[in-house]
DNA sequence: TTACTTGCAAACTATTTGCCACCTG
DNA sequence: CAGGTGGCAAATAGTTTGCAAGTAA
């Protein structure tokens, strides 16, 4: 499990360029939910030739074969992490931009509750929860 | 409260022409969220002479003053509804992009709850809540 | 070698804005 | 009448893509 992303890359059978080497390593060294031009920057600074079109076909490209999972909080830009990491969510703090993440057993058994009640079939579909906070 | 998004738009002080009453009207009567290509297309319905221009100034202009709450689910447009009804929250199928509104208690007791965990300061703060279904 | 990748710039989509005529209060 | 408002088109921000040159396998 402690596989790293240019070995799940590897094991899609993805072609291996500097590039994805490069742009797996930000990713995996990142602690935080970076950007296209976050994730751009932190690789240049590695690799001085890397294009940000690259970081978006990459980073789509990983995403599609499962490695990455893409977030968008409501900023208008997507943000990348790790697919291996420990599942959790996510709560934004809608002035700051804030993103602080927490896991909570509880917010599972809801999902799986509401989507009961609703009759909604989980099988099959990805579902994501929107929650504000009642005013 | 059964005010209309008019009447508050009124009360507000905010000047009443013929695009907002119209704009207005057609978030009044949908029940659904939604994105401003589609509030242009039932505005022109009514008058033609709106521009998409002037919708996305008008919706601005309304959630600032607070008749309208703006929603963005990931597909890279922002939704609004009238921000007068009842709270609930959303659960998006990522593949389809339905919306499916719930309400339930527990959700606030969880943010407030994973806040608090977390020594986040609530007040004077607006949070969002982005849950996924772990794989 | 050969198909897959990349860089660059042009194209796109969603949204904002400058400018000037127009209308509300 | 005066200042807020609307239309139109140009400008932005984020992201995608066509094409020719470069490269992994």
């Amino acid at each position: 499990m402690t596989t790293t992303i240019l070995d799940r890359c590897e094991a899609r059978g993805l072609r291996v360029t500097g590039q994805r080497r490069t742009i797996a390593q930000v990713l995996e060294e990142s602690g935080d939910h970076p950007d296209v031009e976050t994730i751009h920057l932190r690789a240049s600074a590695l690799d001085a030739n890397i294009s940000v079109a690259t970081v978006y076909r990459t980073v789509k490209l990983f995403e599609e074969s499962g490695l990455l999972e893409r977030r968008e909080f409501g900023d208008g830009r997507a943000r990348y992490e790790d697919a291996e990491r420990d599942h959790h969510d996510h709560l934004i703090d809608v002035q700051t931009g804030e993103v602080i993440e927490f896991v909570d057993p509880e917010i599972e058994a809801l999902q799986e509750r509401i989507a009961a009640r609703l009759g909604y079939d989980l099988k099959g579909h990805r579902l994501e929860l929107f929650g504000t906070r009642r005013k």
